[in-house]
Parts: C-alpha cells; sequence; structure tokens
RNA sequence: GCUGGGGUAGUGAAGCGGUCAAACACUGCAGACUGUAAAUCUGCCGGCUUCGGCCUUCGUAGGUUCGAAUCCUACCCCCAGCACCA
C-alpha cells in the first residue's frame, strides 16, 4: 500500500497543510521534535515517533530534534499551567538519555539527531526579534488556543516565555529547513500551531512552501482520556523505569474498544496483518489474542527481539503457565531481570514473614498503609492463590521462592525470595 | 505602582475559629461479576499504628487564642481592572 493510503487508513493524519495526501507519497526530508524536559520517552511519544519509524520506512529522510533549548522555556501546549523550569545541566542530561531511546527505537535505521539549543546558544536577543519577531502578527498569536484559555479571568495566566514558545519552535523549522532542507514538520495535534508558526515563517524568509502534518492525540475510547497521560501510571520506554515484562502486561490489558486503534498506531503490521487479527478477535474475543499480538509487536519495537521474547517468557510464569518450582536457572534470571525482586532473609530461619514489607519494599504497594489496605481487600495474591494472611509461611515456599502479585493484572507483580 | 480577587490533598472545588486529614466531583487503586476486557455495583484513596489512637499537612514565616485551613502581621506567587508606557 502506499504510504499516504496507509497512513490515512491507520488514522494518523489529523490536520495536514498539504492538500493532496499523495504529496507524502515521494519522499522528502521531515523532522519531529521532542521533548526534553523528562530523562525517558512514554508511550505517549510513541505514537509520533511511529509514525516517523513509518515515514523512514517510506523512504523519507528523518531528522529528529531533541529539545534542548525549548525545554529551557518549556512548552505550554496541552498545559493549563505555567511549567517550572528545569536547570539546564538536567536538560542536558535528559537529552543524551532521549538520545539514546531514539537510538534504540530506530536501530538500524538513519536518521539525523539535532538538538536546537545548538542554533539558539548563539542566537542573540535582538536579531531574533529582528528576523524572525517581526514575522509573527500578535493578532494571529493571541489568537491561538492555548492563549486564549491561560488569558481572560478564569486563566492561569500565561508568561511572555512561554507564550514565545510558538515563535522558537517556528524558528527550528526555518533552520532545520536552512540546514537539512526539511519540508515537513509531524507532530500531536496540540502542536498543531506551533508547527504552522514554523510554515508561515518559512513562506515569509524563504518564498518556500513546506508543510505540517498532525496526528490525532491518542485517547480511550470509552474513557475519552488521553493515552499515557496519567502520572503515577506513566508507561515509560526505559527499561529501568519500566521493565519490558510491565510493559507487555501494559498492552495485554488493552481493552477491546482501543485494541484495534492501537494495533493501527503502534504497531508497523500491513493492513491485511491487521484485518485478519481483528476478524479472529471477533469470532472469539475472549482469548484476547489482538491483545497478544499488539504488545509483541509493540514489545519488539521498542525493546527488541531479545526482551520481547523474555516478556512473553516471564509472563507464563507470572500467570502461572508454569510455576517458578520447575524454572529452570536460566529462566531464573529472566525473571530476576523482570520483576522486582525482594530477599526476605535466609532459609535457614531468620527471615522476615512480614507481607505488608514485601509489598512496600518491591514497589507493589506504597506505603505501609497502603499494603494493609490491598490485604484487607483482598488484592494481594501468593503463587496466583488471593489471601489475606499477613506472614508468609514455610509452605508458600517453593524452592526458596513465591510470586507476590497485587491485583488482578499480572502486571504488578514481584518475586520473592529466601536465600 | 494602585484597587479588587485568589493560593486547600493528583486535578477541579467546598470549608472561613472547635464536630477538619478536611464536603463534593474527577482521576487513581482494589474487590465482586467477567476474558489479565468494557459496563455496572462496592470499598479505599496524607503517613504511622500494638487498630485504642498517634503524627505531618490547607502559598511561606511569624503572631493572637485553651484551640487556626479558618483571625492578625509581614513576605512570596497568581488573576482581573486601572494607572504608567521608551
Amino acid at each position: 500500500m502506499r504510504l499516504s493510503k496507509d497512513l490515512a487508513w491507520r488514522g494518523l493524519i489529523k490536520d495536514k497543510t498539504f492538500t493532496d495526501n499523495s504529496w507524502l507519497d515521494e519522499p522528502k526530508t521531515f523532522y519531529h521534535g521532542i521533548d526534553a524536559s523528562t530523562d525517558s520517552m512514554t508511550i505517549g511519544n510513541l505514537a509520533a515517533m511511529i509514525l516517523a519509524r513509518r515515514l523512514i520506512d517510506g523512504g523519507w529522510q528523518a531528522v529528529l530534534l531533541a529539545g534542548g533549548a525549548t525545554s529551557l522555556i518549556g512548552d505550554p501546549g496541552g498545559k493549563t499551567e505555567e511549567r517550572d523550569l528545569a536547570p539546564r545541566e538536567e536538560i542536558q542530561k535528559n537529552i543524551k538519555a532521549i538520545k539514546r531511546q531514539i537510538n534504540r527505537l530506530f536501530s538500524g535505521k538513519e536518521f539525523i539527531p539535532v538538538d536546537n539549543y545548538d542554533w539558539f546558544k548563539n542566537v542573540r536577543y535582538l536579531d531574533f526579534l529582528r528576523e524572525v519577531g517581526k514575522s509573527f502578527s500578535m493578532t494571529e498569536l493571541m489568537q491561538r488556543d492555548f492563549v486564549v484559555e491561560r488569558m481572560g479571568e478564569s486563566g492561569s495566566g500565561i508568561s511572555y516565555a512561554e507564550f514565545s514558545y510558538s515563535l522558537v519552535q517556528g524558528y527550528d523549522y526555518w533552520q532545520l529547513y536552512k540546514m537539512h532542507k526539511t519540508e515537513l514538520q509531524i507532530g500531536g495535534s496540540d502542536q498543531w500551531g506551533n508547527m504552522l508558526s514554523g510554515v508561515s515563517l518559512i513562506r515569509k524568509k524563504e518564498g518556500k512552501e513546506v508543510h505540517a502534518l498532525s496526528m490525532p492525540l491518542v485517547v480511550n475510547k470509552t474513557t475519552g482520556a488521553k493515552f499515557g497521560k496519567s502520572e503515577t501510571g506513566a508507561i515509560w520506554l526505559d527499561p529501568a523505569k519500566t521493565s519490558p515484562t510491565q510493559f507487555y502486561q501494559f498492552w495485554i490489558n488493552i481493552d477491546d474498544a482501543d485494541v484495534e486503534d492501537y494495533l493501527k498506531i503502534f504497531t508497523l503490521l500491513p493492513k491485511e496483518k491487521i484485518d485478519q487479527i481483528m476478524a479472529d478477535h471477533k469470532v472469539d474475543s475472549a482469548k484476547r489474542n489482538a491483545q497478544k499480538i499488539l504488545a509483541e509487536e509493540v514489545t519488539k519495537l521498542v525493546h527488541g527481539e531479545a526482551q520481547s521474547g523474555s516478556a512473553t517468557g516471564v509472563t507464563k510464569y507470572l500467570t502461572g503457565q508454569v510455576s517458578i518450582t520447575d524454572a529452570t536457572d536460566e529462566d531464573m534470571e529472566m525473571i530476576r531481570k523482570e520483576v522486582p525482586v525482594v530477599n526476605i532473609g535466609n532459609r535457614s530461619g531468620g527471615w522476615d514473614p512480614s507481607v505488608v514489607g514485601a509489598l512496600v519494599t518491591s514497589r507493589l504497594a506504597s506505603s505501609n498503609s497502603d499494603a494493609r489496605r490491598l490485604l484487607e481487600s483482598g488484592a494481594v495474591y501468593i503463587n496466583g492463590q488471593q489471601t489475606s494472611k499477613d506472614k508468609f509461611e514455610e509452605s508458600d515456599f517453593k524452592n526458596g521462592r513465591l510470586l507476590l502479585r497485587r491485583g488482578k493484572a499480572y502486571k504488578d507483580s514481584a518475586l520473592i525470595e529466601l536465600e
């Protein structure tokens, strides 16, 4: 299928400045900017990254921008409050980490990494105002949604710095156009206004028509919540923050209403394959086959073949399909890497039988109180068996180990061991 | 700079001297039912607890009071309007 048709079918095209989608079928250079205010991307960033990957696969040249300069200001898009400014050193660190993640996500693919701090650090304020500021109409800026929302009686206010964000991003596009001949910028629909800033700036400065493409924000169909938005439940791409197994489990838990959309957005599977998966899924959705394929594909994409394999492998133990008693040393190695491991003492005696303690140290519970509440509500499982007892017994351990779980979903499991 | 309004738990938002760890809504977590789904219903949602209670929170720092999220003082921050405006 042609790239333009494929993207449209996947629902990845929301707004665009070109009239005919077939413009996409002739490969050029595009750019996508990533925020660097944290040290890892989350699945919220993933949709756009995979779109970038699709363009690359379609022959496009990619320029990926880690926003060293823009993160110093803070993107007001989608935020209702002024952001706290992160210190510069921290942002430098974040950029390094994010670059590593991009590399992993695009392993084997060519792309040009850039950091807008590289050009902004030398930009002088007066020059910027003359070169860029002159090209922006205040009237137009004032009408931007994020500005309107923040001003007025019910608004929380907006600083000049955040207000200028749009110009900064526009300037990025212009620089990249000059340096790398980028003719397309992609991003989430919340970036639409900022992307247009660049398009019109380049039109004014260079007399060239470049383009922007926004993809719809991924939302949960039933709750309407923005995908990957919650702070506590953030799913990170960094395996140190969210292990591949937890990552895999997240995708396994996707509801039926969303699974088709996510297959389209987050996997590289072709249309025929996805149609087939969904047809099968409708016959017997209780098997959760679509979810399984989704989980496997996305985990593979983000963490690689090997990690995905161990995530599915570990899942077998977590679900009890294979008892941990029978786990080989090799598998135990794998399990230890993928789920939190808590050592509570040694077998011969002197071990701590507190279930509450184990829940807390494994971080399945956020505090002792939380752990007690979970126990009371029957949310705790030992080796797959629901329990309310607050002390482990000798017999709970098989070969000195047991699986502790919070809730029904297997992603919140931990391995409890005795020496 | 002036005038007015405001800063309360993850978010929105009540409370305006004691009955406030703080209504309510949303988010979140868990249970039941299911399919590791959705919907629905139920419980929880600052920390610690020998489950009797104890401790720390209502922008910050002081003060008044037997007692303060609630009153006073100073400071910081936000919003609106006015003034100023190269």
